[in-house]
DNA sequence: GTCTATACGTTGATAGAC
DNA sequence: GTCTATCAACGTATAGAC
């Protein structure tokens, strides 16, 4: 049972974390002041720091929360045996993460531009391990004729930087479709556009 | 006819810049200090504020270096008529653009992903009409039945995500290759893949 | 736990001698 | 044009009252 102090602790820390995802993803680790954060999660900056030591270990945290969010959109790609169906699934999950969580690419993907000095562990491990294995499972679709033989590594290359372009590039984008972000129905196309040439590319559908 | 002082002008302006984008690519805007940029440089800070009086002066006019660089490696699209040959061209100029200038690649991704606030003028005036125009052969390329019908913009958009990945995110792909980043051949290897896979989704190879 | 006031380090920019 | 010394502004982090 959780008692009130404990409530409000969790309840303030998410939404420091919150802010916090949002104010790295538009100004980087260096531009994101902790007053902004602050003021963003609507408290006062000494607050801040009384939940996060620092703005190291706050960035730290967002960084693990967005690292889990990978790895279950990341095991989409193991739920299904077929190939089309996997990748279709995989491609579609990739999609919608840039979709709703487009903030969180953005912190990924500043991060790594600027050298991963803070992911390069995850990078090593746990993100490596998942690659060869899953690069393992195309080379098994190829030698069993079920896809064209292609450069494994190029084709995740392929998924991770389509997909994630509409989330980090949004800003791009928007500006090249009359100044409008998509909405549903136009992201949802672009979707089925994508699952489309990607399987193309490979030899399917 | 140059004298001394104009060519130590150029050649130090041209210094700093190097030095500058390098560091931005590296730090972002933000997290980039003059002290860094003018020691890279091999010269004091003061210096560089005598050659450029504010850091957003030296940004903005190594963001207009970039611009044009990349409007050049644009132009080889519109060099050959046959769609195979137009897109395997365009592609593996984007890719050597990646290869030899991977941190202005990197500038422009963090530029974009914080909100494209210094460049978004270029992308409403330059890159649109670029992209309408280019937008305009594809669907003629459909029309006469050279390339299978797709969306012309998602199309566009996994070029660029795609070949931009290799520089952007080369931390990363280093770290899932053995920790190395790609020597030329892998790089030559990578880049065949890379056009075999987009020719193949709009139905060439 | 909350918040105001503040200390302290960093950084962009300049003054002024050479 | 070059460079050392310096300053003002800003931003992280904390002290200490509530």
């Amino acid at each position: 049972m959780k008692d009130k102090k404990e409530i409000t602790r969790e309840v303030n820390r998410k939404k420091i974390i919150q802010a916090a995802e949002n104010v790295f993803a538009n100004y980087g680790f260096k531009g994101a002041t902790t007053e902004k954060i602050a003021k963003q999660a609507g408290l006062p900056k000494a607050n801040l720091h009384y939940y996060f030591n620092t703005k190291t270990i706050l960035y730290r945290e967002v960084l693990e929360g967005i690292l889990e969010e990978w790895m279950v959109a990341a095991q989409t790609f193991d739920k299904y045996d077929e190939p089309k169906i996997a990748l279709t699934r995989y491609i579609e999950a990739k999609m919608n993460f840039s979709r709703i969580r487009a903030d969180a690419s953005k912190v990924w993907a500043n991060e790594v531009i600027q050298g991963a000095v803070s992911v390069s562990k995850f990078l090593e491990t746990t993100l490596k391990e998942w690659l060869e294995n899953r690069v393992k499972v195309i080379n098994d679709w190829i030698a069993g004729g079920k896809i064209e033989a292609v450069d494994p590594y190029v084709l995740f290359y392929m998924i991770w930087s389509m997909t994630q372009h509409y989330a980090d590039f949004e800003r791009q984008i928007a500006i090249l479709n009359h100044g409008k972000h998509y909405n549903d129905d136009e992201f949802q196309q672009k979707t089925e556009q994508v699952v489309h040439l990607i399987l193309k590319s490979v030899g399917l559908s």
